[in-house]
RNA sequence: CGGGGCGUGGCGCAGCCUGGUAGCGCACCUGCUUUGGGAGCAGGGAGUCGGAGGUUCAAAUCCUCUCGCCCCGACCA
């Protein structure tokens, strides 16, 4: 028996932070790099993005959108366009200024003095000022609305502090930026795409989400409205998961984007942005994983299940490798991602540990007594049941023929499992409070509180100062329902939802 | 930018207080025995101690400066 502490990862209730961090880079999800506040997106991670991509782009593409690519730079003057906007990311924009290298004085290189540029770029941090500059080129008519674009980027905040995944001066994401010809119907865009995110959070990760509206203080820089999923974390506190912007015409206005419509009059567009990054990945962890390693939904999964063979001599390796080859074969052909960890260089202990690291949601074992009875033993990730008497681990005996659909079922069940349990979750550690005092002390433990508010900036501010909480959104489902803010006694008609934040 | 911590074989650390020329665990390589929850034994390879300067006969260790990284806080997806 080895020694625990040194493969084991640090305990979620001993130093949650650590221990997000331990998964991150144990897992192999991702590694530090030598730029300050920029990771590596390791291949483990980048296969978890890589499903999301390719599940979301299909549900940009089921609802009209394609895809195009705006430059990375972007002139310094369009970021000051928009008031707001500027006002928004001014202080966390990567400015580029010279085209070329120089040698130093000091025996290296610097910028050339005669590169420098007429007009600084700046690193874009989000791209509605250039993609908005070409929509004003593109659209002329009504005729030419909607415009449904999406890209999917990388982008550059020079933030002062970063974590893995959830916050890192450069990272990857998609931005939707559509143009309407009126309002009623891009705020109908705003609101359908919201719920995309929220169907692919639920449906794909896992994660339940709230659907909701930001805060004035909390929307985005330039938006009229900012509307928002937010998922709450094993620790306690919410995480944005996704934002789609009702833009109004703020931009169309600063980048002149306008068309005439059946009348031949000229008019503003009506504009929407949305996204979401590869903060979801850490949104994933934080979400199912444990004191064990990650925890990967199966539909996010690239390997769905590990097959570990065992046997104990030369003759039994024959019989028990030529069954795994056999069974991993079937699988693949049903479409399905499996390894087979035939190394013989650890034991089948070792190889368990490992994968449950690494968050495969299904393990397979087949040694000589599988073999013989034609089957072999399923470990999920996580139980899908209740455990039985003396069962330690939840273990299901898999008929070797017919594997692929016995196998497609537990992913099912360990697919919703998952979600029942981050639901679950979230409704244990939601709660109404009215009372400002019992509120300061409970926000200490975690949760979503939902209380009252009088709707107030003020009120707001003095909360989040008192207790570092934010107004992580005004839900869509709430129900109406008079009561008093929670900070001032005012008015308020409902509940808003306070948590503490990523 | 404030507070804290850390830079020593690939990784995690000890050694520093009280200077004497580098050690442990894991990983790696070889061999044998093992293999249904992180295997055992034996042997082996690998480090100009983050960098610069200083004190000293002698610096991982003491002094000065510097660079980098991580964590916590203010800002943010």
């Amino acid at each position: 028996m080895a020694k625990r502490d040194e493969k084991a990862i640090t305990p979620q209730s001993e130093d949650y932070s650590q221990w997000y961090q331990d998964i991150v880079l144990r897992a192999e999800l991702a590694d530090y790099s030598p730029v300050k506040g920029c990771m590596v997106i390791r291949p483990n991670g980048y296969a978890l993005w890589e499903n999301l991509q390719k599940a979301l782009d299909g549900m940009f593409k089921a609802t009209g959108h394609v895809n195009a690519y705006f430059p990375l730079f972007i002139p310094m003057s369009f970021l000051s366009k928009e008031a707001e906007h500027v006002e928004g990311f001014a202080k966390e924009c990567a400015v580029v200024t010279h085209h070329r290298l120089g040698a130093s004085p000091d025996g290296g290189v610097c910028p050339d003095p005669d590169s420098e540029l007429e007009e600084p770029l700046i690193v874009r941090p989000t791209s509605e000022t250039i993609i908005y500059a070409m929509y004003s080129k593109w659209i002329k008519s009504y005729r030419d609305l909607p415009v449904l674009l999406n890209q999917w980027a990388n982008v550059v905040r020079w933030e002062m502090r970063t974590r893995l995944f959830l916050r890192t001066t450069e990272f990857l994401w998609q931005e939707g930026h559509t143009a309407h010809a009126t309002h009623e119907e891009s705020w109908a865009e705003v609101l359908r795409m919201l719920d995309v995110y929220a169907r692919f959070a639920e449906e794909w990760m896992a994660v339940p989400v709230l659907k909701g509206v930001k805060s004035e203080s909390e929307k985005f820089a330039g938006a009229l409205k900012t509307t928002c999923i937010e998922a709450m974390m094993q620790d306690g506190k919410a995480l944005q998961a996704g934002t789609s912007h009702d833009l109004g015409q703020n931009f169309a206005k600063a980048f002149d984007v306008k068309f005439q419509d059946e009348k031949g009059e000229w008019q503003y567009c009506w504009q929407t942005s949305w996204g979401v990054s590869t903060r979801l990945i850490g949104a994933l962890v934080m979400a199912h994983s444990d004191d064990q390693g990650l925890v990967v939904p199966p539909k996010m999964a690239a390997t769905h299940a590990v097959i570990v063979p065992i046997y104990k001599d030369e003759a039994g390796r024959a019989r028990v490798m030529e069954a795994a080859a056999a069974l991993k074969a079937r699988l693949s052909a049903a479409g399905l991602g499996v390894v087979l960890d035939d190394r013989d260089t650890v034991s089948p202990g070792f190889k368990y540990n490992e994968w449950e690291m690494k968050g495969v949601p299904v393990r397979l074992e087949i040694g000589p007594r599988d073999v013989e009875q034609g089957a072999c033993v399923a470990v999920p990730r996580v139980a899908t049941r209740a455990l039985r008497e003396g069962e330690r681990r939840q273990k299901e005996s898999l008929p070797l023929e017919g594997a692929p659909e016995a196998l497609k079922a537990l992913l099912d069940d360990l697919q919703s499992a998952l979600f029942r349990r981050a639901l679950a979750f979230r409704e244990d550690h939601s709660y109404r409070i009215d009372d400002y005092e019992a509120f300061q002390r409970d926000i200490e433990k975690g949760g979503f509180f939902w209380a009252h508010w009088c709707g107030s900036s003020a009120c707001e501010d003095r909360v989040k100062e008192e207790t570092k909480a934010t107004i992580r959104c005004i839900p869509f489902d709430g129900e109406k329902e008079p009561g008093k803010c929670l900070a001032c006694g005012g008015e308020s008609d409902r509940r808003v939802v306070w948590a503490r934040a990523y």
